[in-house]
DNA sequence: GCGTCTAATTGATCCAAGTCATGGTCCTTC
DNA sequence: GAAGGACCATGACTTGGATCAATTAGACGC
């Protein structure tokens, strides 16, 4: 069946919007040119000077917790973020109320990018545990763009990754191989970031994870229960080891690269 | 079902890669300062100074035939393309053999962002009826970016609208829901171009469709009969004639906008 | 420690859409 | 203009995964 009935509503209440609060004054500096991220964030490859020219305009914001919202749908587009620790789930909610998972935010990752040809937020980004990033004033890192020939590049580096990896998402596979490659890729991102890629901590639900996968929880679980089964994986709770990455990759392989 | 076993093999032939084949050597210059997709395109925006300084990298390629390749799988990634006139899509084949498809691109929208980041195609994009595109190598449009605030602006912008719109795709939507935004979404691409936005007429096959909207093709066949039972259009092979262009928009309310 | 709440699992049943099969229509091509 | 071949439409049947229902397991407050 093609849609999810259970593309069910919102599961927390809308709490505080954190970062464009009235009461929210970002302040602390950023340093890009000090942070462990830089290689997979924007700042991919500058030197020294040019790293420096980007704390300039990068603040951090403060810590929020599980449930805490960085931008909502509608609310004014000013900067793009870069997970700084945490993770974060971005999400629409449709004209029914179905909620429509769009992604899984990890350190070094940008959000935002959606919102720049409407010039306002498409999309919700909520903290899925203890998070922060660094915020990124449009108009300001823009301009810079226009000055630094690397920064420009590795924004439209990562910004074709993503047209590629939500085409990628939106094709045509099986229940079994989208959350195999769902695992796959969470795997090595884990492991880009210095943690393993063979065991880790799911940081979203199971129904997060169903609705990013376009399918109903009862599948993740059962799916779950099949890998396990095969000997593939080990899961409790929300923690997972991949017993068998070459069979995982296998079975993700038709789908290329993914980055859920 | 999830996965449309009729997700198959590739239509055509392989015929000539137009452009990137070695006897092709686009020559001609395109003139964005007289083109009249200027307003939808990358030179959105641009005054007749900059117009000119895009002239200057901008060449036209020759024209292309139904089922000729703009690009394939793995090409090295050298430039953009804006398509100038005709229709193209882009698609990959998986390991398993199936075909995705990825997109329709119609004139004044680009081809081959998804490149940018791998520096290879990671796609093909063939012809769907005579078409030609203007070609924007990369490494000059990058540079000439750095240089016009303007351009950088509404690259940085395709590019978004380009990532929110692969990600509504991906979304969880029910067959109907899926085809009635498809219509929807052609209608208004025709109308920006100068076209009616009630009747027009489809270059790409049901497969094809079927194939971007995640179902098979007898799907499409079945929901085009019913949409017209309900007189909501009217169909005759390729042409269509949006007769309730209200109730469709109703039905794809859900998927927001969306480029097909 | 005990009640409450929500997330997750597991089993039973159902249905939207996929698959298979058939026939029709419109091109080409010789 | 006959033969071959894409397409496309439509009916009959099947099925992957959704839905519904019941149970268990943690998490948190008091």
């Amino acid at each position: 069946m093609a849609r999810t009935k259970t593309a069910d509503k919102v599961a927390k209440d809308p709490t505080v919007a954190a970062v464009n609060s009235p009461g929210f004054h970002p302040k602390l500096q950023a340093a890009c040119s000090t942070c462990s991220l830089a290689q997979l964030c924007l700042p991919m490859g500058l030197d020294q000077a040019d790293l420096e020219r980007m704390d300039a305009l990068v603040t951090r914001s403060d810590l929020m917790h599980e449930g805490e919202y960085l931008f909502r749908v509608g609310d004014p587009f000013k900067a793009i973020y870069a997970v700084r620790a945490g993770s974060y789930k971005s999400y629409t909610v449709d004209s029914e109320g179905r909620e429509h998972v769009l992604g899984f935010h990890l350190a070094g990752e940008l959000l935002g990018l959606d919102a720049i040809y409407p010039e306002k937020h498409v999309c919700n980004a909520m903290a899925l545990d203890t998070a922060s990033v660094c915020v990124m004033p449009y108009d300001q890192l823009r301009a810079l763009a226009g000055q630094i020939d690397g920064l420009r590049a590795q924004l439209l580096r990562l910004m074709s990754k993503d047209i590629a990896d939500a085409a990628t998402l939106a094709g045509d596979f099986t229940a079994e191989e989208r959350i195999a490659a769902f695992l796959v890729g969470l795997s090595r991102r884990f492991q880009q970031r210095g943690f393993s890629p063979k065991e880790f901590t799911l940081t979203m639900s199971r129904r997060d994870i169903a609705n990013y996968l376009r399918m109903a929880p009862e599948t993740v679980s059962r799916v779950f229960a099949r890998f396990e089964k095969d000997k593939l994986i080990a899961v409790e709770h929300r923690s997972i080891r991949l017993s068998d990455a070459n069979k995982l990759h296998d079975m993700a392989q038709c789908m290329g690269e993914m980055r859920p």
